[in-house]
DNA sequence: ACTACTTTTATAATATTTTTTAAAAGTAAT
DNA sequence: ATTACTTTTAAAAAATATTATAAAAGTAGT
């Protein structure tokens, strides 16, 4: 197999020729997957190979089918530049990303295009092996569709909510019944490796790899949707503590007191600040005879649930937008201890309130800066995601590249 | 010069032979210090450079006067390996390290050994120029007692309190005066290269190299003095921040309904926890009377300071250590969210309540069990610091050879 | 269209690095 | 002491990568 470096587990240790070699095919693969189309002598700058050596080594890519010749670039005031591109259908990556009710799926090629995508909404995520099977055959049909054999798939990045233990393939709170661990057990299912991560985390490499935290070292995503989850880029890095359960920002300690929360402590954020109890208390006003548009939805029998909040607030319901503005009290609040330790340059919303775009950065704006040292506040960015729902999704297939391309696939 | 690695700037680009061996160098010389006395054996293993490379490359730098030969080593099954070692006169680093009212000088030789060490207590830190004349005078006057031309200085790490900015050199609290910004003045004066860096992380640095942090990925580091200073170590390298300014502990809130703070917001951590208000409120219940060995410390007129405090702390006095466990709640619950957040694998206790030892981490170890989520308190240790006041000078010599090490000295 | 400049690409000559091989030095057991 | 094994070191041979050079391809101004 010429390009190992895309399957071995592991290439370290003592010098050796071919490693080597890998590593510079690695080099070269990393900079058409990070940067498009490019010209030999830009690849000669990124991976410090001399140009006859990169010339040789595209030329080696080019018989193995992993590139093709992409036309010709624009002069810069010489000879025009020959481009050479990653052959998308070199492998594909699949994408799995699972909330409490849904299950997302898709399938990328090697320029990060999206070939398939489905979304089952009648999903629940729970904890016996017949959910496992479920996901296992969706993925099994998705394949078949786009006739991709398992052989063509580099591997498999699936996003779940709860304590992930990524480094080892565990899921602590959700599919944890499975003696492998569940990143194990849907390989040996599957044919190719999973990378399992907590869901805030995989949206904050979406975003890092494809959103607004793009070319940005110290970025903070927040998963607001039912819960409050926090996914980290620390240093350029994806931060994951030692056990992978950093980010548990829902449960810091806000108010003292407080009720009780459902971690067994009081007090923390979760319990004043989330989709889940905004939905709760608009529910409870409008049992009281509050008026909103929600009130009609009840009337008609539909489910209020965050969804149709978002919709209210976005169409001027102006009971929903002062709840949510209560709500923002909290999570500035909280905020503000994050900007004080991390001192971030973007703070990014995303998950279903994120939707709410101005009227949740707005007032989260205005009670950070009047809780926040302004020193670092002013430095620092606040916006809502443009990926949006397909953060997490993007983000398993930034993890999969990022771990073949930084050569540790596990 | 043949080891421009340990003077240039930087050194990056293009691929060029002469960089290549200055980087193989580089690799040799990082091994030898942070590992000691090294064989060409183990160097061809962390280096992933040939065995013959390698030798003739240590040949190179025994020429250079910068390795020596170190005797023999141990048989591991076959023919003894020659040893080698930095030579400790090669070169020096400056240490300094200003707190409010201490300037603490040492000089390092190659192998961290310290061939100079100075305190002045009568130093009071000052934004005046003459307060930055005295630490170039005292710098002086260390160079000259150990008869060490500034030639001879790779280069001096500065520890400093408050808002750095390390990247450009800048001291945003103290010493801000100079229009240079203070590293880029003080190396004027002195002739080498300053870092400058927050107390805190300096700190961090020296536990990451020298102290309990060793081989440890994710730590956090208190530094408890008068103030609350935190250094994070974070995917195994010190963070900053956007700006330098990560890590402004003691300014998260605790208590909304609390008191005012220096910082202009309410209820931070500082007004309920730190070593000022601890001498403050033992003071006070002196005054009114309270028994404690303290009460005698007034009568013969002695300052009640902080070293005080953890003196009679240390001798079992029971006042002294009701109100240390006092503010152990609130710490303990500040560092909860710290946990929360960061799930780190350990957090030491540094500055001058660190002398306190039992006395504070077990009280705070009791409140963080109380308030933290299981999971991740128990796979976190508490621990006080052995460096202790050692610690931030140690992180400047750190922080210096990092930056030299790892080729980018600015 | 010509000149002077640029960048890209290809090739040959040079330099560097690794691999291979073998010798030197040592351990451990008989 | 001898044997069989190990690791370390050294030196020659082979492989690999870079530098230098030149040709090809293009821009821009006259």
């Amino acid at each position: 197999m010429e390009l190992e470096f895309l399957y071995e587990k592991t290439l370290q240790g003592a010098v050796n020729a071919k490693k080597r070699k890998q590593e510079q095919y690695r080099k070269i693969v990393a900079h058409l997957y990070y940067h498009g189309a490019a010209s030999i002598a830009e690849i000669v700058k990124s991976s410090k190979i001399s140009q006859p050596l990169v010339a040789s080594l595209v030329d080696d890519l080019l018989g193995f089918g992993v590139v093709l010749e992409s036309g010709i670039g624009e002069s810069v005031g010489g000879r025009r530049p020959n481009l050479f591109c990653l052959n998308p259908e070199y492998q594909y990556v699949v994408g799995i990303d699972i909330t409490l009710h849904s299950l997302s799926l898709a399938l990328f090629d090697m320029n990060n295009q999206l070939v398939y995508r489905e979304e089952y909404k009648e999903f629940d995520l729970e904890n016996t092996s017949n959910c496992t099977q479920i996901i296992v055959e969706k993925v099994k049909i998705a394949l078949e569709t786009r006739n991709i054999k398992p052989e063509k798939v580099l591997a498999a990045g699936f996003s779940i909510p709860g304590l992930v233990d990524a480094e080892h393939g565990l899921s602590h709170t959700h599919l944890s019944f499975t003696e492998l661990g569940l990143g194990a057990y849907l390989g040996s299912q599957f044919g190719f490796p999973v990378l399992l991560d907590n869901d805030a985390r995989t949206m904050a490499l979406g975003e890092k790899a494809f959103g607004k935290a793009k070319d940005k070292k110290n970025v903070l995503c927040l998963n607001l949707s039912n819960g409050i989850g926090l996914g980290m880029i620390l240093n350029g890095e994806l931060y994951s503590g030692k056990n992978g359960f950093a980010g548990e920002f829902g449960h810091i300690l806000i108010d003292p007191d407080g009720k009780l929360c459902s971690c067994g402590k009081i007090g923390c954020l979760e319990t004043l600040t989330s989709g889940k109890i905004l939905v709760q208390k608009i529910k409870d006003a409008i049992d009281e005879g509050q008026a909103s548009f929600l009130a009609s939805y009840k009337k008609e029998g539909k489910r209020i649930d965050l969804r149709a909040v978002v919709a209210a607030i976005l169409a001027g319901d102006q009971f929903a937008i002062d709840q949510l503005n209560q709500m923002c009290e909290y999570l500035g609040k909280g905020l503000v201890t994050l900007l004080h330790l991390l001192n971030p340059e973007m703070i990014i919303i995303g998950g279903k309130l994120a939707h709410a775009g101005k009227f949740i950065i707005n007032p989260v704006t205005m009670w950070m800066n009047k809780y926040a040292m302004d020193r670092i506040s002013s430095e620092m960015e606040l916006v809502s995601s443009d990926l949006l729902d397909d953060a997490a999704l993007m983000g398993t297939m930034a993890s999969v590249m990022k771990k073949v391309l930084s050569n540790r696939l596990e």
